[in-house]
Formats: structure tokens, C-alpha cells, sequence
DNA sequence: TATTGTTATACTCTATAACTATA
DNA sequence: TATAGTTATAGAGTATAACAATA
């Protein structure tokens, strides 16, 4: 039987869009001193403080033993809090600190800024859809 | 001065889910016995053949050197063929195979049926603008 | 006995350098 | 001398296993 022509799978088009979308990151985040994982850190710790770094590393997708040499340098650079848990003295509750919620706010504003560079070439209707769409498969269960 | 709400970025949005696809690709190759750059090497031979290993691999993002065992699999396999130049002996004349072709469509069906998970989600419209969006975005030249 | 955080180790993937054969 | 393909090596990033402290 005749093949009908296929879309390129959704995989094809998002890896190298997104390679791209990080190299132009890449540049931001040196400029802040800051290195991709801390970054994605600050914005997962943004929203609210969370009690376990086990549960951080499973919240942005990462292994909870690749995280600690980020928290490190975040704290020591007073980005973040780690304080000790007065109820269970194994975890560790960790917040970010205003001074982290600036760099935060300060490398995301030039990373959306930068992004323009793509979303720019859309127009209302399709920018609003396009945001709205990936916003929801990237929340999504993963069920 | 109080901070605006923001979207989160493009690429902390594309991150999760390309993972997320990629795990659901994962089975898909391995019941074909095909690997991810197995795979994208045959998508990218399927419009036309191409002269050169660099330009196959500057095509699908890749080192020239990270896709020779590749190559040498998909050749083994039957998928693909690697045609001395006649006119420069050092060039090898890449070409997808009626296998190779047959395999990949195989594969693609299975993919793009499990994108539905995803696409599953959408109505007609927002499908319609999130794959052309894509598609603009992902073949955009990285000037 | 299980869990949190940590360190040390191994493994995978990728990039770099060096080689051959052609041009 | 430059380029296509290849191989060998080194490096980065990641996951696995083992450990100390606490529950």
C-alpha cells in the first residue's frame, strides 16, 4: 500500500529546537555565574520550599546525588537556605533566599528576553495556542 | 517595583517532555532493534540520499565521528547503503535501503501513534497551530 | 530495617586528536 | 595542503553502590 506522507515525530522537532534553546541560554547563565542545574533549582524552589533534597531532584527531573555539588555552591553563595530539620534531623528544608530570588528573577528576564528571538516570528493567536499547548504537556502526568 | 508574573521558559517546558518522549520511544526502537541515532539517520536518508558522512551528521546535529558504528550497523543491517564516490574516493554515497525505508516507516507509525498520549490531549485546533508552530520553530535556520 | 544526605566509583555519551587515503 | 573517513583517547555528565547519621 501506498505510504501517506507523515509529520516528523514530535522528538525530531523538539531536540533540536531545544539544543538550540540552551545554547542560548548557556551565555546567561555564565554571565550570572550560575550553572544550569542551580538555575533550574531556583526556579523549582521559586514557587515554595520543599522539605527533602530527594524530593527537589524528583521535582525537576534530575538524580538526587547530581544535585548536592549545585546546592553547595547555591548555598555557600547564599542563593538558597539548607537548614537542618528540627523534626526529622536527616532532611534538609530548603528555601531560596532573596538574594537567590534576584539572580533568579534577573537570568530568567534575560532568558525570555532572548527567546523572542523564536517566539517573535509567531503571531498573537499562534504564540498564545503554542505557550498554552506546551504548558500543558509539560505538566502533564507522565502515566 | 513588584515583580510580574512570569511563563516559565520555553526550554525548562521542553526539557521534561522531550524526556518523556524519548522513554516512550525507547521500546519502540529496541523492539525494532534500531537505536535512537539509528533512527534519525534513517528519517534523514528517507527525503534524499546524501553525499557525504559530515554532511549526514551536520544534518541530524551530530559529531561526524559518533555515527560511524552507527553507519556500520544500518550498512550490516541492510538498511542503508554506503556507496564509494566514484568521482572522489573518499566520499560515501549514503542511501536508504527498501529495509531500510520499510523499517523506519514501521518505527515512525509506532512513535507517532504513541505521541497520541500527548496529542491525545489537544482539540483540533490547538493540535493543528502546536505542529506547525513546531515545525517552524525546529527548521528555523540558527543565525 | 528504612530513609536522608553524602561520597566514591563505574559507566555512558560525547568531543578531541591523531592517523590513512585520497584529492 | 586540505578533506573524508576512521580509530583511539580523554573528558563531561550521569547513574550505581556503599557509607554515616537518624528515624
Amino acid at each position: 500500500m501506498a505510504d501517506k506522507p507523515r509529520r516528523p515525530d514530535l522528538a525530531a522537532m523538539l531536540a533540536p529546537l531545544l539544543r538550540e534553546l540552551i545554547s542560548a541560554e548557556e551565555p546567561v547563565l555564565a554571565a550570572h555565574d550560575v550553572s544550569m542545574w542551580g538555575y533550574v533549582v531556583l526556579s523549582a524552589l521559586d514557587g515554595s520550599p520543599i522539605r527533602t533534597q530527594a524530593a527537589l531532584a524528583a521535582a525537576i527531573g534530575a538524580d538526587k546525588t547530581r544535585i548536592i555539588r549545585d546546592l553547595d555552591e547555591l548555598q555557600e553563595r547564599g542563593l538558597i537556605e539548607r537548614m537542618a530539620d528540627p523534626d526529622d534531623r536527616r532532611a534538609r528544608l530548603l528555601a531560596i533566599t532573596d538574594t537567590g530570588r534576584a539572580v533568579k528573577n534577573a537570568v530568567q528576564a534575560e532568558i525570555q528576553r532572548g527567546e523572542e528571538r523564536w517566539l517573535g516570528e509567531l503571531n498573537a493567536e499562534e504564540r498564545r495556542t503554542f505557550l498554552r499547548v506546551l504548558g500543558r504537556l509539560a505538566s502533564r502526568e507522565s502515566g
